[in-house]
RNA sequence: CGCGGGGUGGAGCAGUUCGGUAGCUCGUCGGGCUCAUAACCCGAAGGUCGCAGGUUCGAAUCCUGCCCCCGCAA
């Protein structure tokens, strides 16, 4: 089976190993064209180009895919593998697999269908989320299922965490799926009912509310890390934050510092207190809590969000 | 030429305006107190102040050039 894989994040490099570990055949990797990144707009590959050049993988990167289905019809590969890709194939490009194009999707769809199932998973505040396995066709994440698995949140995880640990879990699920079609034995479930669908996550959508519960906001902040990073302000000056928990505590008003040592920053929420233990103000590095303590970056008193 | 902040013992910072003995909160190490401790007390080690040049009797501080880190915006 002649494999064609289709990804650009890092979260779409851990399956593309594992499909090599266990002996698939990769032919070409398809990622999006090199982007100008940072503040000197350097222009930087995908992490999956750079892991595919590194394993000697021909790299194929198109600006918009759709107008080169031809190309891709003639690498003759079986089957295509999409992971956070992120463009919409047509039916053109689906068409130029014969044994079909499938998609490792960071939720348990049909929930999440879209951009940001991750973050999305974590801000619900979801008990459970997952990987999923689907036969991708011209919808957006709306394919039959092949397999999915699920995995437990207890409320401390980040975009972060949750992603490496669905990538990997992404990896095995691919695996086991191709392994099923190869054998001719795989089976497809139409997606159920409750399907919710997630956008891209936007920076405004990011800026932490202190007078919402401390639950909520800890959910806020750890979804949004490492990227985009929930944030607020402290003495006109943007903050954001990298990790926090909900807590204990009561205050007024909301935003107030009431507690600042090595255990974390408590800022009084609409309800309890959120505690966070990273932060960042600008121009400076993610920092722990206490070393923001110890540098006199907060103290007691302290109000953040002015005055919201 | 997008806007801006920053580089000072291991960490986070002050000191730079106006040049004159390297400071704070921690950490580390040693000692003490305590049933005990992440608590408290005493003591110690640890810094070519990003790099290079210049001005000066004297530069972390003033001047010039360079390197690196980061926030915002794209």
């Amino acid at each position: 089976m002649k494999i064609v894989y289709a990804g650009a994040p890092v979260f779409s490099v851990p399956p593309l190993e594992q499909l090599l570990a266990a002996g698939f055949c990769v032919c070409a990797v398809l990622t999006q064209p090199d982007r100008p990144v940072g503040r000197k707009a350097k222009l930087t590959p995908t992490p999956l180009k750079t892991f595919a050049e590194g394993a000697g993988i021909p790299v194929l990167c198109y600006e918009k895919v759709r107008a080169h289905a031809a190309e891709l019809a003639a690498l003759g590969a079986d089957v295509m593998v999409t992971c956070a890709y992120g463009q919409i194939l047509t039916q053109e490009v689906l068409d130029a697999f014969p044994g079909g194009v499938y998609n490792i999707h960071a939720s348990l769809l049909p929930r999440w269908r879209g951009a940001s199932p991750i973050q999305h998973a974590i801000l619900a505040g979801d008990a459970e989320t997952g990987v999923t396995v689907m036969k991708t066709d011209v919808g957006l994440d709306t394919g039959d299922i092949l397999l999915s698995r699920a995995v437990r949140l207890d409320g401390t995880e980040t975009a972060a965490t949750l992603s490496r640990t669905l990538s990997a879990l992404g990896g095995a699920c691919i695996c086991e799926a191709l392994a099923a079609v190869g054998a001719g034995r795989a089976t497809f479930t139409p997606q159920g009912e409750g399907a919710t669908l997630c956008k891209k996550i936007r920076k405004d959508a990011c800026a932490v509310d202190f007078t919402r519960p401390a639950a909520e906001l800890s959910r806020l902040v750890r979804a949004m890390a490492p990227e985009p990073l929930a944030f607020s302000s402290l003495r006109g000056t943007p903050v954001n934050f990298g990790y926090a928990l909900p807590a204990e505590g009561e205050g007024a008003p909301c935003g107030r510092v009431l507690r600042a040592d090595k255990t974390g920053i408590y800022i009084a929420a609409g309800e309890g207190a959120l505690r966070v233990t990273e932060l960042q103000f600008a121009g400076g590095k993610m920092l722990r809590a206490a070393d923001a303590v110890n540098g006199r970056k907060v103290a007691v008193g302290d109000l953040f969000g002015d005055g919201r």
